[in-house]
RNA sequence: GGACGCAUAGCUCAGCCCGGUUAGAGCACUUGCCUCACAUGCAAGGGGUCCCAGGUUCAAGUCCUGGUGCGUCCA
């Protein structure tokens, strides 16, 4: 049985993700046993396509479900999609536009019925795209914002929030968008950086004592002006404070009134008075009592009130006639450039404007208050924590917000006019049967809709069947993890937090994961104006899901940005072809699968078998710890670590000499493959689904069964093999199979592995597999010094260091140290041979254990101890370790120069080293503050280099020697 | 105007919360290898005044203050 050469991703991809689907092994069951992990998707816009944001979401929110549920919880990830009002809307808008329509050609009601049709079409095309990342979603509980159940919710939070008296109709400025002619919440509004003009216009006193001048950025909504404000404090317009203005243009007599709110440096100091175009000017109107005239209406043109002259201009067009006809009678001043902010939709980048209004708004203090607190006492917590900041900031100077938009797509409000009598509005789910005051049967129902974020705040529960009290609600809410992007803590997070508190009565999530931002190569945000967008189905294409994923989780780092280029996409597609080839050598090495499979005794394994567990278990503790974190970007860091530079690195290489060998050695090295890749595959899965999947099943044949049928004379089903005379007739299906079961069928649904209670390598041994580990680089490192080949066998020569103390002396040159020189104490004190000896394993007992390994490794033809007074061998390069000295024979034609360059460069290494740990042990501060241990430390390091630093120096030294006997 | 974040190898970033190895990774670069899992590879290397200036400390990339530069959010 043999894999092919290379991995193909793309036939993996369909064969297991139809697979995992079909088996239901998604499919959340609030029946079944295991405690709960719930998280819902951040719906993605209807209208959306996937984009980086959403498969690195999505990629996260994936790794910690799949392995939550290998570690048998009970999972739900819900998936769904958000109807997006203005920007659905929007689209169909467009759509129809090209015949030449516009939403009010065809009326609200077919209208509407045109979006759902493209809704049924195009929407959700999104949700396509998130299952060929792989996510494993419970897609049978699909959900879409508009749904019956889901606008049920939202209809019964309106009714009694406004029972409650939360939710109210108010007559306020808000924020309006001329182009999409509804009104935004001021999270919709976008300030943007302009180079503006300041224009200096003069308002005469109807006295005919002068004029005074203002200065404005919006000369055209002086036709509205009820006022000239200046600030009480300016000496320069205090005594005029009280007096009447005629209002240019519109005739109108104005005060000129003094308000603390009117800056002394803003242009000439006084300031126009607009209370129905300018949220200061509202405020201050409100305080003076001023009328409010409405000069522009919500198309964003000049109306009746502006005057003859100017109704039905653009805003654009009246600025330009306002100041030429200012500029005739002599009053408009002059214009100075100004750069100012410009209030613009977030959606289409029109100017908004601020108009007065009767809107709906819901209270916010109170709802704001308690989803603070739930943040501030620990229900929920953000990670990075610092994000908490940005989630105070806003809530601590929250507005009230104004929840209706004057869109045909999204709930429409569930409030019912009554023509007649004219009365209050009947708020119901419902639509009433007749007006409760006069009994009119005509009831119109509120033509606005609700802000999109109204229904998605509702998300966490609303999807959960919520209001009724289903087993969902009870089993999965509040759910455990919230997985978005910063952006949207105000718009989403926050909302969601206070609707939870307020209507499921508890927090929505007990963790928010804020991602990082996926930015491009030059750290630029993705935007289509930029034209810099990276379409993540692309680059599955040509790299593969499973690299896709693995990269996006290996830049998830807490807190920062995120970006994504090329190369770190062709690491992982590399990473993947590591694993899959390593996949192949352990298949190759396996033999035929057997026939009975049951689990092996960890008896009787070698060195490095242990050792490698050993690691294994140590990549499992901290792949799990670290998910556990949403440290996401060490956790794959950990699994790229032990998958390439421990298993293939060593391991792999390590293995061939024992299987070489055969008998029970081998048997150890098969023991030891195969349990380490099938425990790799596990933690692998979360990142990498599909490779994972398809090796794992490559490797099934091999794996024990804990619990098999099998015929014999006196067996039962479920009885564990004999082992003898038995043959498998049927695998005896495990209960668990569904919920991570160690037999499972598949790996998505297999059992998280979880490390052994002991290490494997006991005493010395670690620091023996330290040793060989060090002691193969070193003879590798050589075999590049001398320049032999990869086939050349070395002949190697391998002595212990000294275990005694070396006094130095130093030797100064101008108060300056400039090296030193070291001689051996013959009698050390006892304190001084604890530095240096330690519990380091005597050479002559270690080298048995690593002989074979290295030899193989290091390609050595035969490895000779020496004792410690031996001189150097003939023609050997020397490399120093701590606890022994490695000699190299070097070939006839090798040039020793070379090697005394490398001994002096490692040489003044040490020195360095040593130097500095000197100068610390020298400091008496050192040794009254620093603790024992550090002292210990330092003593012991220094002690180290000083002894290396003198073996080299003698080879050195004799190197020399042998190049002048060689010419 | 207010607030926050960042600055470490040629590039992209870990490490900093909780001070103590010779500061790491991936990519790029240099050299040698198609060694029977893998050239999407193997082996060996080069490369860093940890932005600047002070301070705290026996000890600072790590903590504190100020500065510079860049970025983001809110008004």
């Amino acid at each position: 049985m043999e894999l092919s050469k290379t991995f193909d991703s793309k036939a993996a991809e369909e064969r297991w993700f139809q697979l995992w689907i079909d088996r239901g092994y998604f499919t959340a069951d609030p029946d079944a046993p295991g405690e709960p992990f719930s998280i819902v998707i951040p719906p993605p816009n209807v209208t959306g396509q996937l984009h980086l944001g959403h498969a690195l979401n999505v990629t996260l929110q994936d790794v910690i479900v799949r392995m939550r549920r290998m570690q048998g919880f009970n999972t739900l990830w819900i998936p769904g999609t958000d109807h997006a009002g203005i920007a659905t809307q929007n689209v169909v808008e467009r759509e129809i536009a090209k015949q030449g329509l516009t939403r009010h050609d065809l009326g609200r009601e077919k209208f509407v019925a045109r979006v759902w049709e493209w809704k049924e079409t195009y929407g959700g095309k999104i949700l396509h795209q998130l299952r060929r990342l792989g996510a494993s979603c419970d897609w049978s509980r699909e959900r879409f914002t508009l749904d019956p159940g889901l606008s049920r919710a939202v209809a019964r939070v309106f009714v009694s929030l406004y029972r409650e008296g939360l939710i109210y109709r108010g007559h306020r400025m808000i924020n309006w968008c001329p182009r999409c002619e509804t009104a935004l919440s001021d999270l919709e509004v976008d300030h943007k950086d302009a180079k503006g003009s300041l224009w200096h216009i003069r308002y005469p006193f109807v006295d005919g004592s002068g004029s005074i001048s203002v200065a404005t950025t919006r000369p055209e909504t002086m036709l509205g002006d009820t006022a000239v404000a200046v600030n009480p404090d300016d000496e320069r317009y205090r005594a005029m404070v009280g007096k009447t203005l005629r209002l240019p243009l519109a005739g109108r007599e104005i005060p000129l009134i003094a308000d603390a709110a009117v800056e002394r440096e803003f242009g000439t100091g006084a300031v126009k008075i607009t209370p129905a175009h300018d949220f200061n000017d509202f405020e201050i109107g409100k305080r003076h009592q001023l009328p409010q005239i409405s000069v522009i209406d919500i198309h964003g043109r000049m109306s009746d009130q502006a005057g003859a002259a100017y109704a039905g201009l653009s805003r654009e067009e009246a600025r330009k006639r306002v100041v030429a006809d200012l500029d005739a009678q002599g009053l408009f001043e002059k214009v100075e450039p100004h750069a100012h902010k410009l209030a613009v939709c977030s959606r289409c980048d029109t100017v908004v404007e601020p108009l007065i209004s009767e809107q709906w708004f819901m209270r916010m203090a109170e709802l704001a208050a308690r989803a603070k607190e739930a943040v501030q006492d620990g229900r929920t917590s953000f990670h990075p924590k610092h994000w908490e900041n940005t989630y105070f900031a806003w809530l601590d100077n929250i507005q009230d917000w104004c929840v209706s938009r004057q869109l045909w797509w999204g709930h429409r409000i569930p409030a019912y006019w009554c023509d007649r009598c004219g009365g209050a509005p009947i708020v119901a789910e419902e639509r009433p049967a007749s007006c409760p005051n006069c009994g009119n049967t005509e009831l119109r129902q509120d033509e606005d809709v609700l802000d999109t974020w109204f229904s998605s705040g509702l998300w966490p529960f609303s999807t959960l069947g919520w209001p009724d009290n289903t087993p969902e609600m009870a089993k999965y809410y509040p759910t455990t993890l919230l997985v978005t992007g910063f952006d949207i803590i105000f718009f989403w997070v926050a909302r969601m937090m206070m609707l939870g508190l307020k209507c499921a009565g508890d927090i929505p999530f007990r963790d928010v994961y804020i991602t990082p931002l996926v930015r491009d190569q030059f750290g630029k945000k993705m935007t289509k104006s930029r034209g810099n967008v990276v379409d993540p189905l692309e680059i599955m294409e040509r790299y593969g899901t499973d690299a896709v994923r693995f990269t996006l989780a290996q830049l998830a780092v807490q807190g920062r940005d995120l970006i994504l280029s090329d190369d770190r996409l062709a690491a992982s597609r590399a990473f993947a072809n590591k694993i899959w080839n390593a996949a192949r050598f352990v298949m190759m090495n396996l033999g035929d699968p057997p026939k009975i499979r049951f689990p092996r005794a960890e008896e009787n394994l070698g060195l490095a078998e242990r050792w490698i567990l050993d690691r294994l278990d140590e990549a499992i503790r901290n792949v799990t710890r670290a998910i556990d974190a949403y440290e996401f970007n060490n956790a794959a860091m950990v699994v790229y670590q032990f998958v390439w530079h421990e298993f293939c690195d060593w391991y792999i290489e390590l293995a061939k000499e024992p299987l070489r060998a055969g008998g029970e050695r081998a048997a150890g090295a098969r023991y030891a493959l195969l349990t380490c890749f099938d425990r790799m595959l596990r933690i692998l899965h979360p990142f990498m689904p599909f490779i994972s999947e398809e090796l794992w099943q490559a490797l099934r044949p091999w794996f024990p069964r804990p619990y098999m049928q099998v015929r014999g004379p006196d067996s039962k089903a479920g009885d564990a093999p004999t082992g003898r005379g038995s043959e498998v007739i049927e695998w005896r299906p495990s209960k668990f199979e569904h919920q991570g079961g160690d037999d499972a069928e598949h790996l998505a649904i297999a059992k998280w592995p979880t490390p052994a209670s002991a290490p494997r390598l006991v005493s010395k041994e670690p620091i023996v597999m330290l040793h060989f580990m060090e002691v193969t680089q070193a003879l590798n490192s050589v075999r590049s010094v001398l320049e032999l080949s990869p086939k050349d066998q070395m002949t190697v020569f391998i002595k212990p260091t000294p275990p005694s103390v070396w006094a130095t002396s130093k030797i100064t040159e101008g108060g300056k140290l400039t090296r030193l020189s070291v001689s051996r104490i013959e009698k050390p004190t006892d304190e001084q041979l604890q530095t240096v000896a330690g519990s380091r394993p005597r050479l002559e007992e270690e080298i048995p254990l690593w002989r074979n390994y290295a030899s193989t490794l290091a390609k050595v033809r035969s490895l000779t101890q020496l004792a410690l007074e031996s001189p150097r061998p003939e023609r050997a390069v020397a490399q120093t370790l701590s606890f022994c000295e490695l000699f190299v024979v070097a070939p006839e034609s090798f040039d020793f120069a070379k090697a005394v360059r490398r001994l002096e460069k490692q040489r003044d290494e040490l020195v360095s080293q040593s130097q500095s740990d000197q100068a610390r042990l020298d400091n008496p501060d050192f040794k009254l503050h620093a603790p024992s241990e550090e002292q210990q430390k330092i003593a012991n390091r220094s002690i180290e280099s000083l002894m290396r630093v003198a073996l080299i120096e003698s080879h050195i030294q004799s190197l020399g020697g042998a190049e002048k006997s060689e010419t």
